[in-house]
DNA sequence: AGCACGCCGACT
DNA sequence: GTCGGCGTGCTC
């Protein structure tokens, strides 16, 4: 009976919270993880099999029979069917959109990538078939392209030997071709370069390496330049010493090259793999099958790579853990390092979590004894922490912006010839264009912002939903000709800053100047061949590279986050500040950290000052618990989204009656308000709060109460989704 | 989400 | 007389 099923359970991605029954008469228990052919509605689909049952809820008469099952790809194991259940459960996401994230959308497709010799070898990308396919295309590497599809050529180095190899780069580049590069079995002597580990790197290394208990989370919190990643790198060592594979996690898209860089070069035999959204489908697809057969050594990549199927886990390393992009801020709201740590519990094995200013949540976690803290309190070359000092400028002269001490300072390190940044959190020349006589301000007509003055190409843009106009010679309200930007942001600052120091170099770093992968990059060569004295730049500038030359950073602005609404607010300055600040004097110079601030008696200030994480940590979570915030509770919000704020502001309204109907005993249940942004893109938003003081009963409410909202009929303009864990109160 | 079916205004 | 709007309902 066990081999002969009749039923095969399959998830679709598809956003219904249900599975669906199919008959298949050779069904036997491997096909459970199997990817398979289904006819849905008057379509077909792609799923996955998640369950042989021996009955259906649904009629016989109503059961299709599949298309296809696909065996000749590796199945996926239970363990990633387990996690991916979870994150259906626990983000309330029906399971079909969960796989739908997790699965590359190319092995969905019915000609799944199969099982590849031992060589590297290179094949056609889904944009080569399309450049192919269009044939008034015509280039030397279209041409090439044939060419390689006319000799039948497979392996990387038949390529060289065709007579406009040359091409070949081009065609690669262009992202036709995708190369597979050669799986191989790493061994233990791999690390080449390793080297030698600091004190506190060293016991890290040791107190995770010698804890034999499966799982257990560690917190590697390290100040900027205290090695961290080379700690990272020990422990993978070890890992795959043991024929285990890694998974690493990093924040953002832009830091995986360098990373990747650093970890193949370290383990020139193992086969590493990365993975992003914004990788190629083959590319991703192929690396998703190649950590899924055991033959990825270590995959590193952003979110999205926690869902990696990796039969011989024995490591996770989350970098930079108390980054915001690890939660999914649309569809499936998941956080990545919070499914990584669940992850390594389901499979036993540890998991490290690193950061030079944790999430308050994790610190706590540590504090409590849940996560073991380990520490890397000194920098690993043996400089010096940066000076950070306040600039009072209470009772200063500011030149647009800028204090006198904050210009000496920039001068005098122009004289010695070092580099400096002035970091503020606004790009664009100013933030909103304003009227003197009538008052008239430049509004965005769809979302609830100001228009932002770029000078530099003459509009203004709203940095929320794109929009763009010119910029008026009068006001349109008044027809007053002396119309003004008021405020101040990166072009402003660049532009007064080249004025100041003529013979400067002055260099601004943000998404408009560094708005492509190319663009950004060239920056970056600029700034490490010395091309630029002065740099300006927003959180861009914050992340994960390191400028030998910078000795000095300026901050500006960044009193407006003090007193800002959100609960999380000193929490993300305080990280963005320590972050910056550490840009500050690497290598040989010693570095200064410059904050301009009306508060300079402010804790958060003080604590920056005493590079001293730990009591703002302490103070700030004492403040969380007297007001009853995470960690010390938590939440779920319901957000609702429409043309017209009522309906947004009705449904919300339904569903907290609902709720309430509903036993919520331990349970707060807010008030419906309008979000702060509450116009976004022409749609009026409003959430509503729900909240707890633990996890369990929270969740069991949301699970039934998610399910009587989608029972309700609702206009049909109008959107809901459910932030578990939100980030954004 | 797609994609049907199903009833009411301006066009050849 | 039709073409087409999007309201409602279903998908094993």
């Amino acid at each position: 009976m066990d081999s002969q099923h009749r039923l095969l359970r399959v998830a679709l991605p598809v956003p219904l919270p249900r599975l669906f029954d199919y008959l298949c008469d050779d069904a036997g228990p491997g096909d459970i993880g199997r990817c398979v052919r289904v006819p849905f509605g008057r379509g077909e689909k792609t799923g996955v099999v998640v369950a042989l049952p021996e009955t259906s809820d649904v009629a016989a008469g109503r059961l299709k029979p599949v298309i296809q099952v696909q065996r000749e790809v590796a199945a996926l194991p239970d363990d990633w069917l387990e996690l991916v259940a979870f994150v259906s459960r626990y983000y309330h996401a029906p399971i079909g959109e969960v796989i739908a994230l997790a699965l590359p959308p190319g092995l969905r497709r019915a000609d799944a990538v199969a099982a590849e010799d031992e060589d590297p070898f290179i094949d056609l990308t889904e944009q080569g078939e399309a450049a192919l396919a269009d044939r008034r295309r015509d280039s030397r590497s279209l041409r090439l392209l044939i060419q390689l599809r006319e000799a039948g050529v497979q392996r990387r180095s038949q390529v060289r030997e065709l007579p406009d190899g040359q091409a070949f780069a081009e065609t690669l580049r262009r992202g036709w071709l995708g190369v597979v590069p050669a799986p191989e079995r790493a061994d233990a002597g791999a690390s080449r370069s390793a080297p030698p580990l600091t004190v506190e790197q060293r016991a890290a290394v040791e107190a995770i390496a010698e804890s034999d208990e499966g799982f257990a989370c560690w917190l590697l919190q390290g100040v900027t330049g205290s090695g961290k990643t080379e700690v990272y790198l020990q422990l993978a060592t070890a890992a795959l010493a043991r024929g285990e594979q890694v998974l690493m996690l990093v924040p953002e898209i832009a830091l995986t090259p360098q990373l990747e860089s650093r970890v193949a070069g370290r383990f020139p035999a193992a086969s590493v793999v990365s993975l992003h959204s914004a990788q190629a489908e083959g590319a991703r697809s192929r690396g998703f099958m190649h950590a899924l057969e055991g033959r990825a050594d270590i995959v590193l990549g952003t979110r999205l790579s926690v869902f990696t199927p990796l039969p011989r886990l024995g490591l996770i390393l989350v970098d930079e853990e108390h980054d915001a992009s690890y939660k999914q801020q649309e569809g499936v709201r998941y956080s990545a390092r919070d499914v990584a740590v669940w992850r390594a519990r389901q499979r036993q094995v540890p998991v490290v979590l690193g950061s030079a200013t944790p999430s308050l949540e994790s610190w706590q976690h540590a504090r409590q004894g849940r996560y073991r803290a380990l520490q890397l309190r000194l920098r690993a070359r043996a400089e010096a922490l940066p000076r950070v000092r306040c600039i009072d400028t209470r009772r200063l002269r500011l030149d647009e912006g800028l204090s006198p001490a904050l210009l000496a300072a920039l001068g005098d390190r122009l004289t010695r010839g070092e580099q400096s940044l002035v970091f503020l959190n606004r790009r664009g020349y100013a933030p909103v264009l304003s009227c003197p006589s009538c008052g008239w301000i430049s509004h965005c007509p769809h979302c609830s912002a100001n228009l932002v003055v770029h000078l530099a190409d003459r509009r203004l843009r709203c940095h929320h939903c794109g929009c763009d106009a010119a910029i008026p010679h009068a006001c349109p309200s008044c027809g007053n000709q002396d119309i003004q930007p008021f405020g101040r942001g990166t072009q402003r600052i660049e532009a007064r800053l080249a004025e100041l120091f003529p013979e400067a170099r002055v260099l601004r770093i943000d998404r408009d100047s560094a708005r492509t992968r190319r663009q950004w990059e060239s920056l970056l060569a600029r700034i490490a061949a010395g091309e630029a004295d002065i740099l300006v730049g927003t959180q861009m500038m914050a992340k994960g590279h390191d400028f030998p030359q910078l000795t000095l950073v300026g901050v500006i602005g960044a009193d407006a986050s003090l007193h800002a609404a959100d609960f999380r607010a000193p929490e993300r300055l305080f990280q963005q500040l320590m972050q910056v600040g550490g840009r500050a004097g690497r290598a040989h110079l010693p570095g200064e950290v410059l904050i301009q601030t009306e508060y300079p008696e402010h804790p958060l200030y003080r604590c920056l000052v005493g590079h001293d994480f730990d009591r703002f940590a302490s103070s700030e979570l004492d403040a969380r618990e007297e007001a009853g915030f995470p960690p010390f509770s938590f939440q779920v919000m319901l957000r609702a989204d429409a043309p017209r704020l009522d309906d947004a502001l009705d449904f919300l309204r339904h569903a907290q009656r609902l709720a309430q109907a509903h036993p919520p005993d331990t349970l707060r249940v807010f008030d419906p308000v309008p979000m702060r942004m509450t116009r976004l893109a022409r749609r009026e938003r409003a959430q509503l709060l729900v909240e707890a003081d633990a996890r369990a009963p929270l969740q069991r409410f949301v699970t039934e109460w998610v399910e009587l909202l989608r029972a309700q009929r609702i206009p049909r303009e109008l959107r809901w989704q459910v932030d578990v864990d939100p980030l954004e109160v």
